[in-house]
DNA sequence: TGCCAGGCCCTCTTTAGGGCCTT
């Protein structure tokens, strides 16, 4: 791999998890990850993970995740290790990507590995795009932009599935209002960081 | 059995509070 495909490159991930947070013991389930290369998905990372306990009634309805299903999988050491080695040297993406980045951090911490890309929010990204959505839940800014989907939520790789979709859109979205230019990761990933008042003059500069 | 977090962002704000979003 070298510089220039790495930046052309975006990993979209998604995690299910046991519950809401690392620092409460909660652990990661399945992770599941596209890899986008200039516009176009060129490889995917899905695997279910067993935390060494059991998971609640209400996440295996969330998810269909059960614990039958976690069983035989593999332990999350075995599997982080792997998704390590997915990720290394690339941008990172993640729909309401503070949630993410938090069990990618425990997990990787967890087994003394750690990553070197960035990540961007595809939610605080289309809150700004798409202020006239209801909300801006993954499947809700899926219906509102009518993007292709096969109805299955709440699992890793449809989740990052339908993420890297709504960022490929929101890409050529920003394009069409000749918003942006390259590189493109650093315009999202400023988008997804800059408070609301500034976003507005920070865009009307892109368009200059 | 039932509950737990944390970052972003708006507003009736900034010495704060609460909704949204993720599982």
């Amino acid at each position: 791999m070298t510089t220039s495909q790495a930046a052309n490159t975006v990993i979209v991930l998604d995690f299910e998890t046991t519950g809401l947070s690392p620092n409460m013991g909660d652990r990661a389930i399945e992770i599941g990850a596209v890899k986008i290369d200039n516009g176009i998905v060129v490889d995917r990372f899905q695997q279910l993970m067993n935390p060494g306990f059991k998971v609640s009634s209400f996440i295996a309805g969330y998810t269909g995740i059960t614990n039958q299903m976690l069983q035989h999988a593999p332990a999350c050491d075995e599997v982080m290790d792997q998704f390590a080695d997915f990720i290394a040297g690339y941008n990172l993406v993640a729909h309401n990507a503070s949630f993410d980045q938090r069990f990618l951090d425990a997990e990787l911490d967890s087994i003394g590995r750690s990553y070197d890309g960035q990540f961007a929010c595809s939610m605080l990204i289309a809150r700004r795009l798409y202020q006239q959505a209801p909300n801006h839940k993954l499947g809700s800014l899926v219906a509102y932009k009518d993007i292709d989907n096969d109805g299955v939520f709440h699992r890793a790789l449809a989740d990052s599935e339908m993420t890297a979709k709504l960022w490929l859109l929101m890409l050529e979205d920003l394009k069409s209002d000749h918003r942006i230019t390259m590189p493109e990761f650093s315009v999202m990933q400023k988008l997804s960081r800059t408070a609301k008042a500034s976003v507005t003059a920070y865009l009307k500069k892109q368009a200059c």
